[in-house]
DNA sequence: TTTTTATAGATAAAATTTTATCAAATAACT
DNA sequence: AGTTATTTGATAAAATTTTATCTATAAAAA
């Protein structure tokens, strides 16, 4: 590692717990009490070997013949993940994306909390709907200060992404959900998450490719 | 695999080459002609090594001390991703976050081109400022017959996914790309790729937990 | 009570992805 | 022209992730 980044291992088990949780909370409003590893497996398809790894990440023991207790479950991954509470964040840049993300019940149900969402004038009807906050953004500093906040949304314009990750560093943001295009420039104590749209389009594209009727 | 799903593989390096195209764009545009494997990975915070190694998939030989040619990449990396052209999509339910993808840069750099969006009339304004023709559910079936699209853009509430899903497939769709937080049932010759949002956010969680200052 | 069956869990193997090492190639420098 | 430094590319190693196999356990059935 010349370059730093944070090391994580069993991502791609990270990646799937929020899609098991759905699925659970879907089972516990539904009034069931166990689950087995095949099921969320047919549901999630996977294996189900792969599902009982997973869920091994979360120190739960599920019994034989009955499977996982669907309670345990749910507060145990919650636990893991450590997204049940103190998920509290800006969004910074409210065009239509951003200003869409809001609204995302998947987040919201993730405990994802919005409090306050900066930009320039022009945008703030857009917050009004969802009843967030909204400030302009040259206050951006002034207010992080107060709110305690340790995760900024990005969703501004990539020019300015840089500049504005600054001052969100400079305001003790801890975390950066990055959806802009730009790869960010940011100190140790602060992590970013990039998304990228355009991935999973070229993933999709590659299963198009790989599943021609003609292959066989 | 009891479950049937396409095995892709250097699936990681897929999703990286769309970020690669990206930087290689903007090199392009700003005149420059060839590209190390230390530059690319130092804007993606990867190895050089990592880089050299996605490259590879895509058949470009570059040349020692000088890099690989930019122009050559670009091209090499679209015709591997095959989204040079022939992305046609049409996007299926227009809430905010469908509507904000209409105008995502990202995505029409990739290629990506939205011919019609479908909805409950409710939406049609949404559509309007993206110049894409907007028309109501009903008609979803009767237009693809005629579209000639392979992909469909997934954004209606979770409760219809598989309902509009089953029309998809029925009206000749190859690929759906699935932004509800439904696990679709496809039969073998359609391909799905879902998005989760939450699943980034659990990353950025885990990444903040390990990144604690106390840690060390 | 005994047997059967379904399911988790331990262990091991396989597959995949990332990283390391070093030789070959090529441009720049002396 | 020869030497040096830089960068790719081939090969190999390491790390990670997924899958397989088999054992133990608990419930249900006989």
């Amino acid at each position: 590692m010349n370059f730093r980044s944070i090391k994580i291992d069993k991502l791609p088990t990270i990646r799937r717990l929020p899609a098991y949780l759905n699925i659970l909370r879907d089972l516990f409003v539904k009034g069931e009490q166990y689950v087995s590893s095949s099921y969320l497996a047919e549901k999630m398809f996977v294996e189900p070997i792969l599902v009982r790894k997973d869920l091994e990440l979360t120190r739960v023991a599920g019994t034989p013949r009955v499977g996982y207790s669907i309670e345990e479950l749910i507060t145990s991954i919650e636990e893991f993940l450590g997204c049940s509470d103190n998920l509290d964040a800006v969004l910074v840049g409210v065009g239509q994306f951003g200003a869409s993300l809001l609204g995302n019940r998947g987040l919201r149900n993730f405990g994802l909390r919005v409090l306050a969402a900066f930009d320039e004038d022009s945008h703030k009807a857009r917050t009004l709907a969802h009843r967030v906050p909204f400030f302009e953004i040259d206050r951006l500093e002034e207010l992080l200060q107060r709110l305690h906040v340790t995760i900024a949304i990005l969703c501004v314009p990539s020019e300015d992404a840089q500049k504005i990750t600054d001052i969100l560093v400079a305001s003790g943001i801890r975390g950066i959900w990055n959806f802009t295009s730009e790869n960010l420039a940011v100190p140790e104590h602060v992590v970013t998450q990039k998304e990228d749209l355009a991935s999973g389009l070229a993933v999709l594209c590659a299963k198009l490719v790989r599943n021609r009727p003609t292959h066989h």
